[in-house]
RNA sequence: UGGGCUGUCGCCAAGCGGUAAGGCAACGGACUUUGACUCCGUCAUCCCGUGGGUUCGAAUCCCGCCAGCCCAG
């Protein structure tokens, strides 16, 4: 009997060319596209995925693959996992990477567990990353895609071996370029389209008039104060600012000045050089370890602090259950609270977790 | 009211007789499956508070006026 596997579609080129490699692979598979949010210019955007558009792009692959599709409706989950949660975090002056919840809890959470109730034991996305099985460390390993320059591993470290036991990711051996070329052989409509950018709920404008208009709420003006404590301005709302932030102050100083913290206390934003935003030390918690049980014993790992950064030395350790210390060789610029920090060995995603300081 | 200083793009600011630097902000784009950062481009062309004058030629020199600031009162 074939192995039943789930294809995860946006309407994109990369799972387009997932579902064709699936079947090519001798896999039984279904095609499945998620309707995360209803966005009245979702349906004409070009950037984004899972608009209406999108969902015809996808259904018009499976077809040509003469695999079944479906759409399922995960728009509760999501706004409750991914929306609300970035909300939550702009309102307490953190910075969110809705990309990394999306994942740990619609795709390779709700839509795994949709997948098993339906018989499939795997889930296939067009994530830029592989799955290995160690034999010798006996365990699943996330590491990095063969496309360095797409690597999408960051943006996947909360997978649990279980998830990952039961994951399939066919692109982590292509290039895009590769990945592009099969779709244009095949004739798939969307080869030449647009890979996919920004935060795909928001489809027009800012995040930070999405979030307003979303909630209904409006946030209060405050004061940009300068390290030094001295006031230099009214800024519009704390949600729209993040650290290392330079744009959009709209505020006319003798030179460039930085958001070095986020004060929702005093609903202030602090402000400083570049050379304030630079430390050392981070603390992530709400962890998710890959290749090792526990870093109770400092590890020598390569760490990022977001998703497009080149990986630097530093030494990890577990300070508790849930929480990692990492020291960085060099100081990094605007860790930031809410986003990720993610650690590698070699290719080998170690585990990550959440920024907290 | 006397005395002094200042008045150049939204903000700061060069310029000191030869035909408007730069920074900040803003806007547009690139990069990017997060937010940022970064990079590229645009941004005073009847014009340098205003009205005269000198000069081949002035934002730059002279005179008047207006406005703001400071010190006296």
């Amino acid at each position: 009997m074939n192995k039943k596997a789930l294809v995860a579609m946006s309407g994109g080129v990369d799972s387009s060319v997932t579902a064709l490699l699936m079947n090519r692979q001798g896999y039984e598979c279904m095609g499945v596209t998620m309707k995360l949010f209803y966005g009245e210019e979702a349906e004409t955007r070009e950037n984004t995925c899972c608009s209406l558009n999108d969902v015809e792009d996808a259904r018009s692959v499976a077809m040509n693959l003469g695999m079944p599709y479906y759409v399922f409706n995960f728009s509760d989950r999501f706004s409750e996992c991914v929306i609300d949660k970035f909300i939550d975090a702009y309102e307490n002056g953190r910075t969110p990477n809705p990309c990394i919840d999306c994942n740990r809890y619609l795709k390779f959470d709700k839509l795994y567990m949709r997948a098993k109730e339906l018989g499939y034991d795997y889930i296939a996305t067009g994530h830029y990353a592989k799955v290995e099985y160690d034999k010798t460390k006996g365990r699943f390993l996330l590491k990095k895609a063969a496309d360095l320059s797409k690597d999408q591993s960051y943006v996947l470290y909360s997978l649990t071996p279980e998830q990952l036991s039961h994951t399939v990711f066919p692109l982590g051996k292509l290039t895009k370029s590769e990945v592009r070329a099969i779709a244009e052989e095949n004739g798939f409509v969307n080869a030449r389209k647009h890979d996919s950018q920004d935060i795909c709920f928001v489809t027009n404008g800012k995040y930070s008039d999405f979030i307003e208009s979303y909630t209904g709420r409006k946030y209060p003006e405050g004061n940009f104060v300068y390290k030094d404590g001295t006031v230099l301005g009214r800024h519009k709302g704390i949600i729209r600012y993040t650290v290392g932030q330079r744009k959009g102050l709209g505020l006319a100083l003798p030179h460039p000045m930085y958001v070095i913290r986020v004060d929702t206390e005093t609903n202030t934003v602090i402000l400083g050089e570049n050379e304030d935003l630079f430390s050392k030390e981070v603390t992530a918690d709400n962890i998710n370890l890959i290749s090792v049980d526990n870093l109770y014993e400092p590890l020598r790992v390569k760490a990022k602090v977001r998703y497009s950064q080149p990986e630097q030395w530093a030494t990890a350790v577990q300070t508790d259950e849930d929480t990692i210390k990492l020291v960085f060789d060099e100081p990094q610029r605007a860790v930031t609270q809410g986003q990720a920090l993610v650690m590698y060995d070699g290719d080998v995603v170690v585990g990550g977790g959440t920024i907290k300081k």
